[in-house]
DNA sequence: CTTTGATCCTGTCGGC
DNA sequence: TGCCGACAGGATCAAA
C-alpha cells in the first residue's frame, strides 16, 4: 500500500475538502472490501461533520463530530478521489475505474469523495469510541514519536533472530513503514537487509532510527512515491520515486560515489529487497 | 513465543 | 496481437 508517507499526503490533501465540511451523503456501493463494511456506516456518516483527519501509521481516522470516528486504509491499490468544482484543473485519471469504486461521500459544499480500490485490500470501518480499534491497538510507535529511540529498537530486536528487514515491516515493532522504505532506510544505515534484527549494535540502531526518520520526511516533502498506484488527494503523482537510491534498481549502480557495486534484488518472505551488498553489512 | 508461508483480489508488464 | 506467468507499495491467519 501506500505506506507512511503516501498516506500522509493523502491526508493532508483530503483536509481542505473533509475538514469542518458536513457529510449530507454516503453511499457504500459493496457489502466488503477486505472485510465487512460497518452495517450502520452510511447511517452513522450520513449529516456528520468531520472535526479532524488524523494518521496512525497507514490509517487515517476521520474525527466526527457525533463522536466516534470514520478509518481507512488503501490497502495496496487505494485511492482518495476527489471531484469538487473549486478545483480548476481537476482530472479523473482514466486509469482509475469507477467500477472499482466502493465508497462516496458528498459534503455539503458538493465535493464528492471516492474511495477507489481495485483490489480491495483496503479497508474502512468506524472507531465507535474514536480511539481503540483492534487494528489499531497494538501498533509500534510512530517513527517521529519521542518514544521511537535506538534502546527501543535495541529492545524490540532483542533475541529476534529474523532478518532485519522482516522486524521493520512489523507494524508491531514500528508504524508506517512498508517494503519500499524499509530498502532504503537500510541502504542509508549501511546494514544488510538479512541481518538478523537481534544482531544489530546500539549504535547502528541509532543511525538507522535517523535515516528512516530522514527517508519519510523526504518523502512525506516530495507527496510521496507513484509507481503505480499512488496518487496525491488532488489527482497529482508523488514524486519522490526518482530518490529511490535502491529500491527497484537492480542491477543499476550503487548511486554512492566512491562504491563500484551494484544494486542486487533478493526476496525475503515472499518480497523484494534490494540493496548494495559492498555497502550494507 | 517466534517465524514462515499461504492467502485475499485485480491489474500490468514482459516474454514468447 | 494474444496468451501466460510473475509480480505489485499490506496485513492476517494457521501452522510448524
Amino acid at each position: 500500500m501506500p505506506e507512511l508517507p503516501e498516506v500522509e499526503t493523502v491526508r493532508r490533501g483530503l483536509i481542505p475538502y473533509l475538514e469542518g465540511q458536513r457529510i449530507a451523503r454516503a453511499e457504500a456501493r459493496r457489502p466488503d472490501l477486505r472485510w465487512p463494511l460497518p452495517p450502520d456506516l452510511v447511517q452513522v456518516l450520513t449529516g456528520a461533520t468531520v472535526t479532524g483527519l488524523r494518521r496512525r501509521s497507514k490509517y487515517i481516522l476521520a474525527d466526527l463530530d457525533r463522536g466516534g470516528a470514520l478509518l481507512l486504509h488503501l490497502g495496496m491499490s487505494g485511492r482518495m478521489v476527489i471531484e469538487d468544482q473549486r478545483i480548476a484543473s481537476f482530472h479523473r485519471d482514466p486509469a482509475i475505474l469507477a467500477r472499482h469504486d466502493h465508497v462516496v461521500l458528498t459534503t455539503d459544499a458538493g465535493t464528492v469523495i471516492t474511495f477507489n480500490d481495485a483490489r480491495r485490500f483496503g479497508m474502512v470501518d468506524l472507531l465507535r469510541d474514536g480511539t481503540s480499534h483492534p487494528l489499531l491497538d497494538h501498533l509500534g510507535p510512530e517513527p517521529f514519536d519521542d518514544i521511537f529511540t535506538p534502546e527501543y529498537l535495541a529492545n524490540a530486536f532483542k533475541n529476534r533472530r529474523l532478518p532485519v528487514k522482516q522486524a521493520l515491516l512489523d507494524q508491531k515493532i514500528v508504524a508506517g513503514l512498508g517494503n519500499i522504505y524499509v530498502s532504503e532506510s537500510l541502504y542509508r544505515a549501511g546494514i544488510d537487509p538479512r541481518r538478523a534484527a537481534g544482531r544489530i549494535a546500539l549504535r547502528r540502531l541509532a543511525i538507522l532510527a535517523d535515516h528512516i526518520r530522514n527517508v519519510l520526511s523526504e518523502a512525506i516533502n516530495a507527496g510521496g512515491s507513484s509507481l503505480r498506484d499512488h496518487r496525491q488527494a488532488s489527482g497529482e503523482l508523488g514524486y519522490f520515486q526518482h530518490s529511490f537510491r535502491v529500491y527497484d534498481r537492480e542491477g543499476q549502480p550503487c548511486p554512492r560515489d566512491e562504491c563500484a557495486g551494484q544494486i542486487n534484488r533478493i526476496v525475503q518472505s515472499g518480497r523484494s529487497s534490494f540493496f548494495c551488498p559492498r555497502c550494507q553489512h
